[in-house]
DNA sequence: ACAATGTGTTAGGGTTGCCTTACAATTCTT
DNA sequence: AAGAATTGTAAGGCAACCCTAACACATTGT
């Protein structure tokens, strides 16, 4: 349990963005990065440089920007967080699709373990006793 | 609906500290913030400058700090966020008020005002059909 | 009243992270 | 191959936070 953060916020959602593409099978540049995070170039190749010196990235100019395992561990943790919190959003709360990732996108990063894990049982009993959720949702058609 | 962010996380924290003081009828000066929060005096001095020149404190020095109605405002705006984080993650998910707090305080920076909305509800949905929870908690004894 | 203690500010630093502008290197297109 | 387009990097800035050290000011206690 590494008490230090290997990570800042910003630095997971570069990670984070970068296993995407790696799921996609996308090739990913520093410039498309760019464009899907809505920040500028300049920034971005700072903080590939911040990922490669701590070794979560693989990446030379111009090339493909791959994760190294270190880093796809880190990615998948971020990832599955962000999964548990867009899947609480959407399932029990009854949020749109996008406003439940924008959350999570924020949370994921400063959420502790284990109310994710005790949100991962939640979400799976609710799904297991669909007649208690749509009680719910009938008392509350906004 | 202000889309400019008046507050910055940081800021957020301070005025909240100052709003739970305003509650408890405590007079709070800058080192005794600091060490609540366990930041220098330095840099709340540094904060109260800042909340003084968005004119949501009022503050001179040797002397107590008070809300204007704009900081009781938005202080009251983020303690209610908190205070909704933080029962959902007791009641509904069990876990411990100091972890419960903890994680509120970070969340309630960013989180959206809809899920907020929707997580009282649910929350109190749940109160009232204390049946639902209570065979969730059987299952899942840790 | 005056020393000890507590409080606040300044000055000088540091980090992260973002920006723009300008230039360099590469790749694509014709 | 050569110019156009894309991509990457440097340099210089800025804001939010945080720190320590040193000093000024206030309050308290004997």
């Amino acid at each position: 349990m590494p008490e230090t953060k290997l990570l800042t916020s910003g630095l997971e959602d570069y990670l984070e963005e970068i296993y995407i593409a790696h799921l996609n099978n996308t090739p990913l540049k520093g410039a498309e990065l760019a464009r899907k995070l809505n920040i500028s170039r300049a920034s971005v190749s700072e903080a590939l440089s911040r990922l490669v010196a701590r070794k979560l990235i693989k990446y030379n100019s111009y090339e493909t920007i791959s994760l190294t395992s270190k880093g796809l561990n880190e990615a998948q943790k971020v990832y599955a967080k962000h999964h548990i919190l867009k899947d609480f959003f959407e399932e029990i709360l009854g949020i749109s699709a996008d406003e439940a990732s924008e959350n999570a996108c924020k949370i994921e990063h400063i959420i502790s373990q284990n109310i994710l894990d005790k949100m991962t049982k939640y979400t799976n009993y609710c799904k297991n006793h669909k007649e208690l959720l749509d009680n719910f949702k009938k008392e509350n058609f906004d």
